[in-house]
DNA sequence: TTGTACGCGTTATCAG
DNA sequence: CTGATAACGCGTACAA
């Protein structure tokens, strides 16, 4: 078989002794033009099996009808949800989502998006990584009239909107929640203090403690990471102290699973001796033995506004340099490991 | 702010009084052309923000440097490792990864694939649906030239390569560590039987059977499908059978977590009574009280693989229509519910 | 080594 | 309602 030819509306033109402009109209639904010609041209188009060049369309119009996505992991449950979110909101738009990987660094990241922007892109979605500080790139973005939309991990930056969750609402009703259980000493694990979620997760603790008049007490705070060691560290340094806690809000579903471990191995029960609620709603919560308790951060929703988000600001007026900043609720996911 | 100009070939030839297409030779590397002028365009390019339109290069070269992957759903955990494999692999090579959803429905899958085809991509890295029998919409795009490349899910279509993992060898490690525990009575829990990799796995649990001289017994095989409602069913059912296993070899990680919690529920303890292993090792399976054993596939090599797969083929030569079918081996991720 | 001129496939503008 | 023509930004024969 030779290689195939590509079918072009100028071919489609002379075969019917027509403009490769009335072609091009009548593919594009302009109104002038007769019903009779459109019908031919569409009807031979669907013959010749035409396909429109989406780059010659876009070189043309200066507009891809693509965007970027820039996580620091693909496989990490949270942002692939997001990505869909996004994936299904703008598909039937007809837009195509590029997808890039900051690995949580912040030099990759600053490549991503200046690649992502060569390819004249139409809009990115981002979640910075841990270690982004600066935020030159993302303002270089701005400048060139490049919508950004930050979800979940934002910076401050003017004319970025963006889509997060309310954080110390978060903290606040698994705190409340625990306290409505009846727990009277709740500690707290509590992530990288050095990022605003976690400052404000904290703040929701404190806020539901202060409402309830419990006192707050900081030897039940404990400085964590989300991996599993750092509950069973956090665990054994709680149960030297001198405050036993009868409940634990970690901002980390891992740290609250090896907590759960942790608490097992030395035989504590859960969640009649303590109770526990995570952060996040890991696919694994649900499935354990005795499923976690879980602060939903609605993923999928997060995509999908901030698509939305990312709708308006290219429909709307191109003069005025919206910025929108939505804040979802999360939702406490209640399972055994808090039911008393 | 006015409307940022964006600055071309042109822009930088006029300010060098030189050619736009000696500019380009600079800026793409070309040989045959001074030292002395490369440095200086170089160096303005630079000084003038210039920024190589993808779009236009793409439409000149009829090459977009960007791929399609179409898998059934973007969060769950396989295919997104398997994405995250592509990334990685692809992005050192200047190459865009595209994503899109299926939703398990051939009629969205043929018609993402369009919309792929359509964009002028190089590229398409697919996992056909659940209902995907007719092939034609994958063999128009070979028409046209543009590689497919499978992974895990395939047809069998000429031309397309794929990189799939062994499940024969799934059924058949599994089922021989099974054995090897000194298990005798092993049930298989097996899906779809119209899809070929289920096929494939219960071949290798009977393979593994008869290897070992145990008989195969068909009223411990149950059909199930990838629910934990469905290993729970399963439990009932061979429960109530002639012949109550003493292990359970499960096609899905769903299904197996099903029998684990049914089989607990009716007092009967694993590994002690009962030895399970699943497959897929989703990421749940080592969280759980008492870990599953699980068949891992290897979803990020395979990601990595089908890349390289995908790089041979359009660096090698354009005329041979190559296809490369690659078999990789899963591993048997042995943990406490197959621990005797 | 460099410049000229054209074409990739489309759409927008301006006549007619 | 339709046709001719230019332009989007780049790369590349061909000529100089």
């Amino acid at each position: 078989m030779r290689k195939r030819e590509k079918v072009t509306i100028y071919d489609i033109s002379k075969k019917l002794n027509i403009s490769a402009a009335t072609v091009s109209r009548a593919l594009n639904g302009n109104p002038n033009i007769s019903e009779k010609t459109r019908d031919l041209v569409m009807k031979t188009a669907e013959e010749m099996n035409y396909k429109q060049n989406r780059l010659a369309q876009a070189l043309k119009k200066g507009k891809t009808n693509t965007v970027g996505v820039i996580v620091p992991y693909i496989d990490r449950n949270f942002f692939s949800s997001v990505i869909r979110g996004i994936e299904e909101e703008l598909t039937g738009h007809g837009y195509y989502v590029i997808i890039s990987q900051s690995h949580e660094d912040a030099k990759n990241e600053v490549n991503q998006l200046n690649a992502l922007l060569n390819t004249q892109i139409d809009g990115i979605f981002m979640s910075v990584s841990k270690n982004t500080r600066n935020g030159d790139h993302i303002r270089k973005a701005i400048e060139e009239k490049t919508p950004v939309i930050f979800f979940d991990r934002k910076l401050d930056i003017p004319g970025v909107s963006s889509v997060v969750i309310d954080d110390f609402k978060g903290g606040y009703i698994s705190t409340d929640h625990l306290l409505k259980k009846g727990c009277k000493h709740i500690a707290c694990f509590i992530g990288n203090m050095e990022l605003e979620i976690y400052q404000n997760r904290f703040k929701g603790y404190k806020a539901a403690l202060e409402h309830h008049g419990i006192p707050y007490i900081e030897e039940l705070v404990v400085q964590t990471n989300s991996k599993i060691e750092s509950g069973i560290e956090a665990v054994n340094k709680l149960w030297q102290g001198s405050v036993i806690p009868d409940a634990i809000f970690a901002t980390s579903d891992y740290a609250a699973l090896g907590a759960i471990q942790q608490l097992k191995a030395i035989g504590i029960r859960i969640p009649e001796d303590v109770c526990v609620v995570g952060f996040s709603n890991e696919p694994f919560t649900k499935y354990l033995d005795s499923p976690l308790s879980s602060v939903d951060q609605t993923p999928h929703l997060m995509g999908k506004i901030a698509a939305q988000v990312f709708l308006e600001q290219v429909n709307g007026s191109k003069e005025l340099t919206i910025e929108k900043k939505v804040v979802l609720s999360p939702e406490l996911i209640a399972r055994e490991s808090s039911n008393r």
